[in-house]
Formats: structure tokens, sequence, C-alpha cells
DNA sequence: TTGAAAGCGCTAACAG
DNA sequence: CTGTTAGCGCTTTCAA
């Protein structure tokens, strides 16, 4: 069983005994091609079932039109949307996305890399999770001057491009709730320190803090490893505090589930108010939520990460020297309330 | 600013003063080439950073290499694990995947089957949720012997090749669980009638209650929209009946988060015993859960899809007449329990 | 065990 | 406005 030859523009030249190139540049709709001849060509193309071939085309073009996004889990609504938003700029443009998922796991990513390379990508959007990683995974694209544009992640260096949320943004309108509530202890629930995501919330935090005149203090912040038991026994690390919060900023949503739900089932649901960076697609769905979840918007970052991506592949198809600059881009979170904050007496 | 070249077989050759059969043949371990020559070449390949181009060796082998996928869309977890569990099949075959999200829209599909074609995909594994979808969309696809293996979906016809989920099965055992109980009034709130999923739905229902013994009452059957409306409306219908059940089958878990929020809400939460056909990936998190949850195993039917089309793919690159058959296959659906069903008086 | 040569389908100077 | 020609990087007969 032989798969069915599809035909190609050479059949095509040959039936209106005219070069593959008129056939090639009619089918493009390039100028200097007389309309009659077009219209011929794209008459027998229709007639034969013409279908281009890509791989030929990109072959020939040495142009892969494919771009490559890396994401830790798709899994994540937070990346399903960034994917979504991505494949739509790219779509508009001719571009097609190369899917690979990390799992956090750097081997992973640089076999995903390694792969993306064989492939040829054009240019490539990641999000890196990784503590301390130092890029080296994406310096062999670096040296074949393939772009690259991180999303969802924030680094010191100056040379490359990122779009990233600004997390402070909403947290700052939260925190501004919770005090214009009377609420002015108020504690950090974050993650395990390894990971950036981790730190960008401890700066928010810290600042957030900060700007609204209220002290820090280290017994507030306490870390989770996400796991279940973690967040909870984060939790009571606070409980047990002799002058405990009233309100709590958790990691994400997941661990104010976690932690929520305890303190509901033990009849203490208004015990502390929280406010958690979202990542849960539909609150309406769940009996509980927090006083405020913090939007990072993955759609808007995903297509600002692709718009800059097309840009930067672009230029690359161009002669001249691309002018010397770098997209950092912080898309400002926002807090979305979902239930009054209850008034500290 | 242009891109960087990358090394090819001829610089490789060059170097060595060898042919390019020779390098392509060492490169990809062919026997009848000496180990010396092998080893030269391939120690002058990593010295030169030489990445095969997978664009070339498609164009030149007439085969992508890839598989397309088409799902509704992403962001429902249960077609999220059947891409990764499809997803791993694939690379471990050294298969690509492209996506598509077709949104439920057949016009999206079209354009996305088209894009497939394009790119030449080996093959295809879609899950089409659209009511009597003729397939025509696919007939391209047929015509160019491009194998086509369906996914979470059902049809009569007998010459296509599918895996699909046995809905029944999970339905079973939470019917005799119910019944066990002492639940004889058993409700289902289906979706649109539209929907294969539905009707799907609706004759495991059917089949469920028969096999128990359990008459069929035509007023226990209440479709929604699977709006928030829609599930409430739905709802109502059932507890607005003289006789009203006592528990409820209700199409997805989505259905059963804004019913049992309404009644629990009302405080008749235990009103009903809810079944659901999951779709959710974590009850863990969620303060309320059904009774029974009904697992499809959406990464096995992948696994089994993405093995089933790697064999037709195989054999699409044989000479021989491939065995004339087809694969059909039914992955039964098991149900979790998450609550002791209340006994009915 | 290796090489020569043709070809995959399409694009893009260059030339007319 | 159109044709000629060369070539993208690799595989694959066929011949040596």
């Amino acid at each position: 069983m032989e798969r069915k030859k599809i035909t190609t523009i050479k059949e095509i030249a040959k039936v209106l005994n005219v070069s593959t190139s008129t056939v090639s540049r009619a089918l493009n709709g390039h100028p200097g091609i007389s309309p009659v001849t077009t219209d011929r060509v794209c008459k027998v193309a229709r007639e034969q079932d013409y279908i281009p071939n890509r791989a030929a085309i990109s072959f020939s073009k040495r142009r892969s039109y494919t771009l490559g996004l890396i994401v830790p889990e798709f899994s994540e609504p937070f990346f399903c949307s960034a994917f979504t938003a991505i494949e739509n700029i790219a779509s508009t443009h001719n571009y097609n996305i190369m899917i690979g998922q990390s799992y956090d796991d750097m081997e992973t990513e640089i076999k995903i890399v390694k792969k993306f390379m064989n492939h040829r990508i054009d240019g490539l959007i990641i999000s890196i999770a990784k503590k301390g990683s130092d890029y080296q995974q994406l310096s062999a694209l670096e040296k074949l001057n393939i772009p690259v544009v991180f999303f969802d992640c924030v680094s010191d260096r100056t040379d490359i491009h990122f779009v990233a949320s600004n997390l402070q943004a909403g947290l700052l309108k939260g925190i501004h709730e919770l005090v214009a509530a009377g609420h002015h202890k108020i504690a950090l629930i974050n993650g395990p320190a390894a990971l950036s995501a981790s730190r960008q919330r401890l700066v928010a935090y810290v600042k957030g803090l900060k700007e609204h005149g209220i002290e820090l203090k280290s017994d507030f912040i306490v870390a989770t490893d996400l796991s279940r038991e973690g967040n909870l026994s984060a939790l009571n690390k606070l409980i047990e505090l002799n002058d405990p919060p009233t309100a709590v900023v958790v990691f994400n949503d997941y661990v104010f589930l976690d932690c929520f739900g305890v303190l509901n089932s033990k009849g203490l649901k208004d015990l502390f108010q929280f406010i958690s960076f979202g990542n849960l697609p539909d609150w309406g769905l769940f009996e509980h939520r927090p006083f405020g979840s913090i939007e990072q918007f993955p759609a808007e970052q995903g297509s600002i990460a692709a718009n800059i991506l097309i840009q930067l592949m672009n230029e690359m198809s161009v002669e001249e020297q691309a002018p010397v600059r770098c997209f950092q881009k912080y898309v400002d979170s926002d807090i979305i309330f979902f239930r009054d904050s209850a008034k500290v007496d």
C-alpha cells in the first residue's frame, strides 16, 4: 500500500506547456505574470487537486515557517491559553507551532531544543522555570542567530528578549483592598525558594507591603513545596504564631484550595483573607473562592511574545544588520475580587 | 542580519575526501560502511556541530515524520492528557506532532486539515465532536491514502479506525452502587442532542438502567446546553417532578458543579446522588465532589490511537498491499467513587 | 566498502 | 511577461 502521489507544479507546467517558474509565480500571485496565465494555471491547479508542498518550500527557502514553543506543561491552564494566543498570532503570519513540554526538567528541555534544531525552527518562545538556569541549552540557537523570546520568566540579563508578568501590579491592588478593610498583618505562603516564580512573588510581596507602609515580618513568610502536606504545614506555621496574620497571600490557587478547605472544615473559613496568584481557569465552578486572585493574562503575554518573535524572525530574513535592542516587556497583572473582605476588628 | 549556515554532509564529505553518500550512510549507521570510516565521519560531524536537517530528509524521503492531531480544545484536561500520551508514543517512534484546535467548528477543522496536507502529515488522529459529520473534510486524506484514526468518538462506519471510551462500563458500576444503596429513580441530565457525546451517554444510560432492570422514564431524561443557566434549568425540571429522582447522572463534571453548588447553597446537598462523566483533573482540589465520576482514560485512549496510527503509517511505507481490516477499539471506562451513597429510605 | 549521479518539489537569480 | 538554470540537503539506486 503506497501513498498516492500529489500533483506537482511540474505536472501543471507540462499540461499548460509553460515553465515551472511560471506556474510557481502564478500560484504565488506574483506580479509580472499575465492575468490570463495566472488564471489558467490556477484553474489547472484546482482541477488536479494541487496541494503545495510546504516541506519543499521550506527546504527551498531555507526557512521552516515553524516556531518552537517550550513550556513546562500544558495541563496548566496558564500555558494552555498562552499557547492558543501564540497559535493565533502565528497562524495569521503563516507560521506553525511545534510544541515541547519540559516538565521543568532541563534534560528534557535540551532534548526538545535539539529536536527543534533538527527541524530548523525559525524562532523559539520558551518558558523556563528553573533556578539559575544559565540558558546554556539555548546557546546553540544563539550561535545560529535563531531568535529566542523568553516568556513568563524574568532574568537579569539585559541582552535577551522577554515578556513577563508584573506580579506587583495586581498584588498592590489586593493589598490596598485588604488595608482598606483594616488588614495590616499580611503573610505570604510562597513556593519553593528554588523557583524563580517564588522569587518573583517574594519581591512583589515585599514591594507591595512597602508601598503600603506595612512593616515586613520574617515569620510571616513561609514556604511550601506545593504538595498538599507542604501547603497545610505552611498554613499551620501561620496559625500557630503568637500574633498571627489576618490575611495571607498564597503562591497559587491550588495552595489556596488546600488551605481554605482545611480551614473551612474546621469552621474557620473566615480566619484569613486569601489572595492567590491565579492559575485556575474559572472560579465560577468552585464553591469556595479566595478574596482575590491575581490575573496574569497569559493570553496577552503569549500574543506579545509571538509578535516580538515574528518581528525578530522577519529581521532575520533581511540582509541588513538588525538594530541592536532588546524587547523586554512586562504585562501588568491585575486582581479579581471574589468576596468582600471581612473588616478586621 | 542573516542566519548562520549549518554544516551539511557535503562539507563533512569534503573534509574527509569521501562522497556525500558515504557520509550519509555513516551517519545513519548503515552496514556496509567500514567502522573506521564511520568513526571518522562521526568525529568530524561532532566537531563541526553537524545538525541533520529534517526538512531535507523529509523532502528527500517523501515522508514528513509528522502526525496531525485535531481536538476540539486543549484547555479540556481530557485532550491535554491525550495529547501528552500521544506525544510520548510518537516521539519514541521519532514522529512529531502537529496540533490543531477545531473548537468544534467544522470550518476550522477543514482549514486545519488543509494545513496538515500542506505539511504532508503521515497520519492523523482526530476527535470530531459534531453531529452527523460525514467526515467529508477527511476525504482528501482518504484519497491520498493517508491513514486516519478517530479518537474519542464513535461512528457506525465499519471502515474507519477508531478508539473510543466504553462509557457504559463505568456507568454500570455506578448504577450498581446506587442500586445497592436503594436508588432506583435515576435521572439523566444530558448534553445537547446534537453532540455525539450526548448520544453516547444516552445509550450508556439506557443500557445501564436496563441491565439493572430499572424501567426507563422519559421525564427523567432532560438536557442542558451546558451553560450554567441550562444546567440549572435542567436540574429544576427534575426537582419539580411529582416523583423526582434520587440520583442523577450528569453530562460532565462542570454540570455537576453547577447543580451541586445550587443545591448546596439551598441546604439541599443530599437531595440527589450525582454521577458525572469525568473531565476535571483532580477532584482533590474541590470542596464538593460527586458520588462518583466516570473515568475515560484519555491517556490510554491516546496511546492506543497513536500506536494504531503508527502501525498504519508503517504499512504505508511498505510495498505490499496492507491487509484489509479495521482497528476499532473500545477502552472500558471506570468510575471513581468519592462519597458514600446515602441510603434511600 | 565506496562513489557518481539523479532526484525529491519548489524558488530565484539571470537572461531573454 | 516568461523560460533556463542552478540549487536547497539529503537519500538512494546503480555501478564500480
